[in-house]
RNA sequence: GCGCCCGUAGCUCAAUUGGACAGAGUCGCGGACUUCGAAUCCGAAGGUUGCAGGUUCGAGUCCUGCCGGGCGUGCCA
């Protein structure tokens, strides 16, 4: 099933082409902004008649003359300027439903794209021997519900969890370890972390006041790049039992990764050097106060002076931007990037900048690959401020999901006591973690948000609570037809042609067949707020339907009919939720 | 200093990328439960889009200059 937009965009397009000779011109077609002008209008004729010469009205009436879309529309109307209003017909409607409901366990009816890409997506990122913190959270969601919006469109996506597993930290961890457990050395499973936070400061403070400790760290450093075997060992059972923490983590905020998906720092170690000798050798990278580096154009410092990206620095050491240029090149030979995406906060935005340009004037990637950096803002407490304990340490985002779902599981028991503890319980993680995530997607990616329980958990208003509920409305609908001895799958079945009546079934009608139409928008821009928006809107329509039109109890003629739509709307919400946005639904809450 | 982002209703935010009369939510106000779940719905109120110019049929959106804020800016990531 095509989109209708895109089906009208081809039939405009079409028209233009006969009226001006101008081929595949976008006539720019939206969903209209209000339900006087129709349904959809098509705002790209203005711009048409300006580069032609000719008066819009007049242009715009022309082509509606060679327009065929008797089959979509009642006739355009030319309106305003040059605008062209466009209204569906009930048929059309009815057509277009009737095929999303045939594609139910598909992608409902939406077409997946003509080009798939094999496309790379960097997020979440935790540092390896820390608790995952409120810093995460945003890199980790955002990023989750890109690869699942970009997969369900029809490409190849490939996770990369760029873990922080190597780097001088390490000496003073498995030094640590090594001083206080020797024993984790030929049994490293005998050895757990069960505080990692606990861990990483104790083994800082040691280093801090302990002379004789920092240089034994400082000689794991050495034996780690040496690639010890004893070292070794304590090294990789550092991060798998860090794993151990963050893994759950992943699991309760449904954020689909996993070891596999791990390509951190160490993966990278033994290709930094050839990174910097190849960078010599083509003449990119030259000395700098006895550091290395490289100075893309167009990057200038302070004074006006060229800005180094650095990728080793005079200690010999390499840094994240050394890292991220072995990434960029494995990610382009290796895993064959179409297009590589960088899911981090906004204040890595010159990093990336450079990382790219440099990466283009070694020629590590080819002209038509794309390098994104797909930034977001930061998490802000009530005060406006980076959200931090009240004792100024970043806040853990156990700590955080925990609270959530206490919170919500309260809510649960105020609102329906009689709820067996099992069910409750379910129905907490479901709300309280889905308000974390939804109200982190409905903001706008790029700004910062304030954090805020009382908000996202809110049965009012864009919050997950709102929107799970709608969605247990709905099922309970079924629930309630089964009693009755109503069965759905027969009315269905007979369902020949929708009885498009009220306005607020014609409305909600209308308004689902936009929902393929709205995963397309978001994924253009990665912008989960408009599919969140749409799902609110749609969850509002489908209320508003829900007062008004009884379903179970309505005559033979419109009962199918609002069958159907009940089930649409149920299909999109837990699909646009639980599929797209890793937000589970639940069947009554 | 330079670079990036931002400034929209009392508050929190949208605005599909230049489209028609700037929309939601929330707070406060007024209505609706004998009727499929009221964690709901319906209604009214709320605006010089920071300021000043410019580009054009049309600007919250693009350009210029101010004002205010956040972040970044050579050896952390």
């Amino acid at each position: 099933m095509k989109q209708t937009v895109e089906i009208l965009r081809q039939r405009i397009s079409n028209a233009i082409t006969e009226v001006t000779g101008i081929e595949n011109c976008d006539p720019i077609v939206r969903l209209s902004t209000n339900p006087d002008f129709g349904d959809y209008q098509a705002n790209g004729v203005m711009a048409i008649a300006k580069k032609t010469k000719t008066n819009p009205r007049k242009l715009a009436e022309e082509i509606i003359a060679k327009l065929s879309i008797e089959d979509i529309c009642s006739p355009a109307e030319v309106a305003g300027p040059g605008f062209i209003n466009l209204r569906l017909k009930p048929e059309f409607i009815s057509k277009q439903l009737m095929a999303m409901e045939k594609d139910l366990g598909g992608t409902l009816g939406f077409e997946k794209t003509k080009k798939p890409q094999t496309i790379v997506v960097d997020f979440s990122g935790p540092n390896i021997a820390k608790q995952m913190h409120v810093g995460h959270l945003r890199s980790t969601i955002i990023g989750d519900s890109i690869c699942r919006i970009l997969e369900s469109i029809g490409h190849k996506v490939i996770k990369q969890n760029h873990i922080g597993d190597w780097g001088t930290q390490f000496g003073m961890l498995i030094a640590y370890l090594k001083q206080d457990n020797p024993e984790v050395i030929d049994n490293p499973d005998s050895v757990h972390l069960s505080d990692l936070e606990q861990f990483y400061k104790n083994a800082k403070a040691r280093c801090d006041e302990d002379a004789d400790f920092a240089e034994a760290a400082r000689k794991e450093v050495i034996k780690l790049h040496n690639k010890d075997a004893d070292t070794m060992r304590v090294w990789q059972h550092i991060v798998d039992e860090s794993r151990l923490h963050y893994q759950p983590t992943y699991d309760r905020l449904k954020a689909d990764l996993h070891q596999e998906n791990e390509r951190g720092e160490s993966f990278y170690a033994d290709k930094l050097e050839s990174i910097v000798e190849d960078l010599r050798k083509m003449g990119l990278a030259k000395e700098s106060d006895g550091a290395i580096c490289v100075f893309p154009d167009g990057f200038k410092n302070k004074e006006g002076n060229p800005l180094p990206l650095i990728i080793r620095k005079s200690d010999g050491a390499f840094l994240y931007a050394t890292t991220d240029l072995a990434a960029i090149r494995y990610r382009a030979d290796e895993l064959k990037a179409d297009k590589i995406i960088y899911v981090t906060d906004a204040r890595q935005n010159l990093h990336f900048e450079m990382v790219f340009a440099v990466a283009r004037m070694a020629g590590w990637v080819k002209e038509d690959t794309e390098l994104c950096h797909v930034t977001f803002g930061s998490v802000l407490g009530e005060d406006g401020k980076p959200f931090k304990t009240r004792s100024g340490e970043n806040v853990k985002l156990k700590d955080l999901l925990d609270g959530a779902v206490t919170r919500a599981l309260s809510v649960v028991e105020e609102k329906n006591p009689e709820l067996d503890a099992e069910t409750k319980s379910n129905i907490a993680k479901a709300v309280g973690i889905g308000a974390v995530k939804y109200a982190d997607y409905s903001n706008n990616r790029t700004s910062d948000y304030i954090f805020s329980f009382d908000k996202m958990l809110a049965m009012e208003g864009n919050t997950a609570p709102y929107m799970q509920y709608a969605y247990a409305r709905v099922k309970s609908i079924s629930r309630k037809a089964k009693a009755n001895n109503i069965n759905i799958e027969n009315e269905l079945a007979g369902l020949k042609d929708l009885n498009l009546v009220e306005p607020a079934e014609i409305d909600l009608a209308k308004y689902i067949m936009s929902y393929g139409e709205i995963i397309n928008s978001a994924a253009v821009d990665y912008r989960m707020n408009y599919l969140t928006a749409f799902l609110y809107e749609l969850a509002q329509k489908f209320s508003s339907f829900y007062t008004n039109c009884p379903v179970l109890k309505a005559s033979d003629k419109s009962r199918a009919t609002r069958l159907l739509l009940c089930r649409l709307t149920a299909k999109c919400i837990g699909q646009g939720l639980s599929n797209l946005l890793g937000i589970d639904v639940v069947e009554q809450m």
